[in-house]
DNA sequence: AAGGCAAAATTTGTGTGCAAGATGCCGAAG
DNA sequence: CTTCGGCATCTTGCACACAAATTTTGCCTT
């Protein structure tokens, strides 16, 4: 319930190279703009093209990476335009997995949503910006799971991995994770309370704010 | 602008494959739990297995087609729980579309909008439903390009693509047509008035009624 | 006759080679 | 000095071949 790791079973070697490549992405090791080569990728895993050729079409498809058609494939680079709107729709989709998770949510699910709050107030007493980090994704993968919806909750998990690259670059602020700690707040007394529309409010509303700082972030970097 | 097919480029063999196995899927051609057989498919094409699995892999990732590791690739089998939720997302979805086409269309969008709206009320009364169904994707689509957030627009062509199969079915329903051209003009007459709250109502009840439709469809087939 | 085990056959996953397209460089012409 | 055109090189796209795995079939045992 509470898993926030997906990986289930490396089958077949193109998904451990896709899940590979997918973490480095989310690290920030691979920057938005890296060339990723087959042959250097495949020479670093000790196979052939053709896994890593494939993990890179699914990657393309997730839409962590482009590929011009006999030009190469490289991470997804950041383009303001998109991801505003990107924004725009996380802020709607995690709005409504918010609104189901309060109409929906079992008992279990809501004492593990608060516990869940409850660890987050620690980690962000102890100014801990890693482990809030992971608490974090955590939470709202409580909630999307509480929609019990699970086309809607891989919208959400889509959109929450295109975005990760650079919602890492909001904690930089300093009073950021204050906010974020209090909106959440707002959040899990709406669901507890079974309230759809302040529960999709309140949600909304953090989203919106995370998305302000990035705008505000891109708009010092450019 | 009332574009609705999206064969940009053929660039590769990969996507030509993708792109006519997709519109086989949509017509009926193939049926879903269809098994997709790489060496057939080569063969069929002329083509090398090489592109006929990249194909697959593609629509794997679309969500048409399902695939078990070693078990080879299946049109998605209809899963009515999952169906269920499909429709549900693709209300909130298109809601959202109407919502924001209701404040961002141009102009010249909102003529465009009516001029289809218009041919579809021919179509409806000359009794054409194959044209009807043409003209309604249009409708869809101009609603999706209004939204002015290509994010939100790829969410819901996704959709609309991996309910096409199915979508056809309720056409059978005689009476249907005239709900839903009456539906329709709810949502023109909405977003004409640049009314938000009016034009997501109208097109979330427009699809929650067809919704409701499939799911007595399919309680009638089990 | 029925059930289980084993072996073969079919099908997918991966490795390798070759050809086509694209980029970059270098030279020549204006 | 700048710009355009042709060539070289590199990378991707596709074909083909091999290996691994799963399913099916047939035989043997109970």
């Amino acid at each position: 319930m509470g898993e926030m790791s997906e990986q289930k079973r490396p089958a077949t070697r193109a998904d451990e190279i896709r899940q590979v490549i997918e973490k480095e992405i989310f690290q920030g090791n691979l920057r938005p703009g890296t060339r990723l080569d087959e042959e250097s990728l495949a020479a670093r895993f000790g196979l052939s093209r053709t896994p890593v050729r494939e993990a890179i079409l699914q990657l393309v498809f997730s839409g962590l990476v482009v590929k011009k058609p006999r030009q190469g494939a490289v991470v997804a680079p950041l383009d303001l335009h998109r991801m505003v709107q990107m924004f725009e729709v996380m802020s709607e989709v995690e709005g409504l997995c918010a609104r189901y998770a309060a109409r929906r949510m079992s008992p279990d699910e809501k004492t593990n949503l608060a516990d869940l709050h409850g660890k987050a107030a620690r980690m962000c007493e102890a100014r801990d910006l890693d482990e809030y980090y992971a608490v974090n994704r955590a939470f709202h993968d409580a909630i999307y799971d509480g929609s019990h919806n699970e086309v809607l909750q891989e919208m959400a998990r889509s959109l929450f991995a295109r975005l990760a690259p650079y919602r890492r670059y909001q904690l930089n602020h300093p009073h950021r994770v204050d906010g974020s700690f209090a909106e959440h707040g707002e959040v899990v007394a709406a669901i507890a309370a079974a309230d759809p529309d302040r529960a999709q409010a309140a949600m909304r509303k953090h989203v919106t704010i995370q998305a302000d700082i990035f705008a505000e972030f891109v708009s010092i970097m450019s």
